[in-house]
RNA sequence: GCGCCUAUAACUCAACGGUAGAGUAGCGGGCUUUUAACCCGCAGGUUGUAGGUUCAAAUCCUACUGGGCGCACCA
């Protein structure tokens, strides 16, 4: 304990500490008998001021008003707050001397009688208190709350202890996932837990976190998703399936990215990429509904509508909409990069016309998208995993969902032609060999799986935190997760 | 990885080349229905770190560290 790097406050509670177990005051006790949550206190005043019954509550002190020989101050539970009053003629001055020792953000019980304040403040007049919990550092200011950012991530009890609104972004990411969980249940789909760690990390394009397992004495990946799993149980028999869960990207950090965020895939048989669409549409509609009563929402100052039925557009046409480049009219991968380079776009020498037409899409429209889209038959070199179009076998059953320009689902009919499968892992593979470490690796396991025969599916992802972002309005993806992924640093002298 | 912005008391912020300040929180005193309680007094700082310019640096310059935003990378 090195006490010289704690803040005057910090130490001040110390010996507060010392003097309250001098008076043999158990500073970390044991739970205390409520009867009450402070909201259930004022929702039920009428009958405990009636009846006179004496209300028992815990809670953190958040603030403290003294004046004498009385004293007022609000506590905080899980539920809400509640002030509290002090009489030293009621609790006696023993334990209204004790009372002067507790600080803002110690855990107390109480327990007293109801009234109203004559400023109307529904108030508990303590009769009775414990002390539960010694609180040794100060909390952050009350009114402004904790502002600067960093603190905020990095002491994510400080933020939801003070800033209320941060505790309701994070209930309603509860309920989100919650409510695809029920979604998807409800209708038949059976939830699985497969491998975080693979051999092989496969189902998106994407560098992976490398572990290692000591008694095997072999590296393995953290999943970059879950969807090559996923697919051994389609072929297995399990016809409606999905997985919620964490997966891990080694990219770069965003508002939209983290290293680790969670993706629920969903893959059903006898479907088709319509099918997912339509999928996506009620459930994201619904989870709307259910939080705020409306389709019609705002974020961050603009107005977003996401009343169905959501445009189902082909790639080429969005495109072409919105740069006014017409690719079908472009023949050939060398005037496909004669394009790129009169738009300002730098590729690489053996860039193909798909890939290139998928980074026009990616740098020049999506973020102009805003109310919800689907985009869909992306060109075959960028969709390695989906079927390939009967009308066009350079382009695949593959859609994006759109919504406030974040793109947030991911789906296709899925590629069951193994023979198909291997040639696109070959090609992923090539280019892994010339430096593209995002490229997909060959899978050799799952090739054999789908050997045995898949029956036609239709596959889903949905990157939940994005999802999160736009029903609660968050600017970050950082403001929706917990504890997001920072720079680790050094405990510094007097930090909370 | 690159660019811009940013770091002052436990928290929220001032001071923008000339003695580091306020509010909250804290400590001491007063006050028995207050409520951003109030009144009187006190304490609290290596201005992120390390250099440099200057008679003088929180302030200007350089590097580093953390963070934010944008770009790049990336579903």
């Amino acid at each position: 304990m090195v006490l010289e790097h704690l803040s005057d406050q910090a130490l001040i509670r110390r010996q507060k500490l010392g003097e309250l177990q001098q008076k043999d005051v158990e500073p970390y006790g044991q739970k205390y008998p409520v009867t009450h949550k402070t909201s259930e206190v004022i929702l039920h005043f009428r009958e405990l001021e009636e009846e006179g019954t004496a209300a028992s509550v815990y809670g953190r002190i958040i603030s403290k008003r003294g004046h004498g020989k009385a004293s007022f101050a609000h506590i905080e539970d899980g539920s809400g707050r509640l002030q509290i009053y002090l009489r030293e003629e009621q609790v006696g001055s023993d334990q209204y001397n004790l009372y002067q020792l507790l600080d803002i953000g110690d855990i107390i019980g109480v327990t007293g009688t109801v009234f109203k304040t004559r400023k109307g403040e529904i108030t508990v007049n303590v009769s009775s208190f414990r002390l539960l919990t010694k609180s040794l550092r100060p909390l952050p200011e009350k009114w402004h709350g904790l502002k600067d950012v960093e603190l905020r991530y990095r002491h994510r009890h400080l933020d939801l202890m003070v800033n209320p609104e941060v505790r309701e972004v994070f209930i309603t990411r509860s309920r989100i996932i919650h409510m695809i969980r029920e979604f998807l249940v409800q209708r038949g789909y059976l939830e699985v837990e497969t491998p975080v760690m693979h051999t092989v990390a496969g189902g998106a394009s994407a560098r992976p976190f490398i572990t290692h397992h000591n008694a095997l004495g072999i590296d393995l990946y953290l999943r970059i998703a879950t969807e090559l799993h996923l697919k051994r149980l389609i072929v297995g028999g399990i016809e409606k399936v999905f997985e919620l869960g964490r997966i891990f990207r080694n990219e770069g950090l965003s508002t939209s990215h983290n290293p680790e965020f969670t993706s629920v895939e969903i893959y059903e048989v006898n479907a088709d990429y319509e099918d997912m669409m339509d999928l996506t549409e009620e459930m994201i509609t619904s989870i709307t509904r259910e939080i705020h009563g409306t389709l019609k929402l705002n974020y961050q100052g603009r107005e977003l509508d996401l009343t169905p039925p959501w445009p189902r557009r082909e790639l080429s046409e969005v495109i072409r909409e919105i740069t006014g480049v017409e690719f079908s009219a472009v023949q050939g991968d060398d005037a496909a990069r004669k394009l790129a380079a009169e738009h300002g776009l730098e590729v690489d020498k053996d860039s193909t016309k798909g890939e290139i037409m998928y980074t026009f899409f990616e740098k020049y429209c999506e973020d102009k998208l805003w109310n919800p889209l689907f985009v869909k038959d992306y060109p075959v070199e960028v969709s390695p995993l989906a079927q390939r179009c009967r009308e066009n076998p350079q382009l695949t059953y593959r859609f994006e969902t759109f919504i406030a320009g974040k793109e947030i689902a991911n789906a296709f009919t899925e590629l069951t032609d193994s023979l198909d499968q291997r040639e696109r892992f070959v090609q992923q593979a090539e280019k892994r060999d010339s430096g593209d470490e995002e490229a997909h690796m060959m899978d050799e396991d799952f090739l054999v799986v789908m050997e045995y025969g898949m029956a036609p599916t239709g596959g889903l992802g949905i990157g939940v935190d994005r999802l999160v972002m736009v029903l609660t309005d968050r600017p970050s993806i950082r403001d929706v997760i917990l504890f997001p992924t920072l720079r680790p640093r050094e405990q510094q002298a007097g930090r909370p």
